[in-house]
RNA sequence: GGCGGCGUAGCUCAGUUGGUUAGAGCAGCGGAUUCAUAAGCCGCGGGUCAUAGGUUCGAAUCCUAUCGCCGCUACCA
C-alpha cells in the first residue's frame, strides 16, 4: 500500500516560524506513523518560489530571483532537518519539472475549453499578489499591506470556468464526506458551493519570473494554478507515467485553514478539467497562536522554532504541538504550556519509567531482562496500538499522544501495584519479580514505538538502549503490538533520556 | 449585514442520536510509599453547564430571544 501526503509549499521570502513549522511537524509525524505501518510513503515538500513578492524579496538582497531562492531553500531545508522533519521529495516551483507539470496541466485544461481569454482590472496589491475590490481597502490602501500603494492595473488574463465546475465538486463533496477536513472547513465550502462559483483569472502579465503558458508565452501562469500543481508534478508527471499513477491521486494534502477554499474548490477543479483523480483528503490544521494572536511576522509575533529545538530538543517541540492541541484547531504557544507538558509527560513520565525500570533491572538483576509473561498488563499495552493507530488513521494526533502517555501511566502505576522493590527483599519471590521487571521493560518498549513518530531521534536512542538495535522505520508501528525485548538481554541503567526543564523563577 | 460555530471546575477543554449523583488533563490540597530525573502512585472538584424563556416524565444536550467571542463571506503560501 501506497500513501502520498504533502504539505503546503511555502513563500521564500523569509525565514520559516512556529507556525510554519506545526504543519510540517505535523505532517512528518502522520508521514512516519504510515511508514512505520510497513506502508511505502511519499512525503512532499517544497517551496513556492514563482512570485513577485520573491522576487523583490531577491533584489533588495541583490541577487537574482533564482539565487536568492537557492540561498532560502537551504534555510528552509536546514530548519527542516533541524525540527527532524525529514520529508522524500522537497519540490521548488523553478525546478524544470514544476514548468513541465504546469504547461502540461494547463495545455489539458485548455484543451478541455476551461480557459477564455478576457481583462482583469482593478486596485492590485504586491503585498497580497492579488486584485483587492474597492470596498476591501481602506483609504485607497490595503488592510494588510498598508505600506504599499495597490496599483491600478488592467491587463488581458486568461480566466479559468471554475462556475462550470460547481455541480460536479457538490456531488464529489456528497459522495466523499471525508474529502474536507475538519467539518467547519468542509461546510465553509459547502457554504461556497451553495451561493455558486465565479470564474478566477489564472494569468499574469508583465514579469518573466514565473512559468509561461504553452498557448500564451507573454504571460506567466498566476500563484494558484503554478503553486497548486506541485502536488502532481512530484509524482512525475507528465514525464513518468508510471511512477505518476502510483502515486497520484495523493492521500493527505496537509494545509493551513485558511487556503482550504484553493485545495477544496479551485485545485479539484482543476484536476477534473485536466482529467485527474482527486485527492482523498484535504485537511486543514489551525494556526499556531501566541499571546492572543496569530503567529506571524507581520504582526511581530514570531518564535523561531529552530531555537526552541536547539534549547529544548526537537522531540520535545514536536510533542508539544501534537499533544497540546486537537489537530484541526488553534495552537497556543506558551513556553510556561511547553515546559509542563515536557516535564510531565516525557521527563516525570516516559523517561522516569525507562530509569526506574532498568534502575531495578541493574540493582537486582544485573540488568538482565526475563522473557515477557502472557499477562493481563501486556495485554493492555498491546491493545493500546490498536487504539493509537485508530486515533493516528483520523489524524486524532493528539489522542494518539494521550494513548502513548496511557501507556506509560499504566506502567507507572503498576510499579505500586505490584511493589517490585518488596519483592526483591524476598529471594522467594524472585519469579515473581522477573516478571514484573519484564513487564516493565516491554511496556517501555511498546511506548517507545508509540512515541517513535512524535520524538524520531530520541526513540530511536531509546530502542537501541532497550533492544540492541535502532527503531525499522518501516515496520515500527506495524510490530509494536505483542514488540518484546529478547529474553536475557542484558540492560544498564538509563541516564535522564529528557532532562527535567527547570521552569523560570519568578 | 448574511451563513456557520462557540460560551461547561482557577487554566485548557471532553461531553455520543436529550435520561442514573456533569467528566478529563494541568495547577492546588491531603495520604501511603521509595525502584526512579524530589520523579511515580492513590485520594480530594458543593462549577447558576453565558442569560431569559419554551418543549418534554426528564436538557449542558432540542426550540426561541438576548449578551459576549470566533470563523467564512472569492481570486495572498
Amino acid at each position: 500500500m501506497r500513501y502520498y501526503i504533502t504539505t503546503a509549499i511555502d513563500y521564500v521570502n523569509s525565514r520559516p516560524h512556529l507556525g510554519t513549522a506545526y504543519e510540517k511537524i505535523t505532517a512528518d509525524v502522520i508521514a512516519r506513523f504510515q511508514r512505520g505501518l510497513g506502508h511505502e510513503v511519499l512525503f512532499l515538500m517544497g517551496n513556492d518560489e514563482h512570485s513577485q513578492k520573491v522576487a523583490a524579496a531577491g533584489r533588495k538582497a541583490g541577487l537574482t530571483p533564482s539565487a536568492w531562492c537557492d540561498q532560502m531553500a537551504e534555510v528552509f531545508q536546514s530548519a527542516w532537518r533541524a525540527l527532524e522533519i525529514v520529508p522524500d521529495d522537497f519540490i521548488r516551483t523553478s525546478e524544470p519539472r514544476h514548468r513541465a507539470a504546469v504547461q502540461e496541466m494547463a495545455q489539458r485544461i485548455r484543451d478541455n475549453g476551461d480557459f477564455y481569454e478576457g481583462t482583469y482590472e482593478g486596485w492590485y496589491c504586491v503585498g497580497c499578489e492579488a486584485f483587492k475590490r474597492a470596498e476591501d481597502l481602506q483609504d485607497g490602501l490595503c488592510i494588510e499591506h498598508p505600506a504599499r500603494k495597490p496599483e491600478w492595473l488592467k491587463e488581458k488574463n486568461w480566466f479559468f470556468k471554475l462556475s462550470r465546475w460547481t455541480e460536479a465538486l457538490k456531488d464529489h463533496y456528497a459522495a466523499h464526506p471525508g474529502f474536507v477536513q475538519p467539518e467547519t472547513r468542509k461546510n465553509e465550502l459547502l457554504a461556497l458551493l451553495e451561493r455558486g462559483l465565479e470564474d478566477i483569472s489564472v494569468s499574469r502579465q508583465g514579469t518573466d519570473w514565473g512559468i509561461p503558458f504553452p498557448f500564451d508565452p507573454s504571460v506567466v501562469v498566476y500563484v494558484w494554478f503554478d503553486a497548486l500543481i506541485n502536488y502532481v508534478s512530484a509524482t512525475g508527471f507528465p514525464g513518468d507515467p508510471a511512477r505518476h499513477a502510483a502515486w497520484w491521486p495523493a492521500n493527505l494534502h496537509l494545509i493551513g485553514k485558511d487556503i482550504t477554499r484553493f485545495h477544496g474548490v479551485v485545485w479539484p477543479a482543476m484536476l477534473m478539467s485536466a482529467g485527474l483523480p482527486l485527492p482523498k483528503t484535504v485537511f486543514g490544521h489551525g494556526f499556531v497562536n501566541m499571546s492572543g494572536g496569530r503567529m506571524s511576522k507581520d504582526a511581530g509575533r514570531t518564535t523561531d522554532p529552530v531555537e526552541l529545538a536547539e534549547r529544548f530538543g526537537a522531540g520535545s517541540l514536536r510533542w508539544y504541538v501534537c499533544a497540546e492541541a486537537v489537530f484541526g484547531g488553534d495552537l497556543d504557544w506558551s513556553e510556561e504550556r511547553f515546559i509542563a507538558r515536557t516535564n510531565t509527560d516525557l521527563a516525570n513520565g516516559l523517561g522516569n519509567l525507562a530509569a526506574r525500570t532498568t534502575g531495578m533491572l541493574t540493582r537486582w538483576r544485573e540488568g538482565r531482562v526475563a522473557a515477557a509473561p502472557d499477562s493481563e498488563f501486556l495485554r493492555r499495552c498491546d491493545a493500546a496500538v490498536d487504539a493509537y493507530c485508530a486515533c493516528m488513521q483520523a489524524l486524532d494526533l493528539k489522542g494518539a499522544t494521550a494513548v502513548a502517555a496511557a501507556v506509560v501511566q499504566d506502567a507507572n502505576a503498576h510499579v505500586d501495584r505490584t511493589q517490585p522493590f518488596a519483592m526483591a527483599k524476598d529471594p522467594a519471590r524472585a519469579a515473581e519479580l522477573d516478571a514484573v521487571l519484564a513487564e516493565l521493560a516491554n511496556a517501555v518498549l511498546i511506548a517507545c514505538r508509540l512515541h517513535a513518530p512524535f520524538l524520531p531521534a530520541k526513540m530511536n536512542e531509546l530502542h537501541l538502549l532497550l533492544t540492541g538495535s535502532e527503531v525499522d522505520p518501516a515496520s515500527m508501528i506495524r510490530t509494536a503490538r505483542g514488540a518484546r525485548i529478547p529474553a536475557g538481554r542484558v540492560l544498564q541503567k538509563m541516564p535522564p533520556l529528557f532532562p527535567r526543564i527547570e521552569p523560570p523563577a519568578n
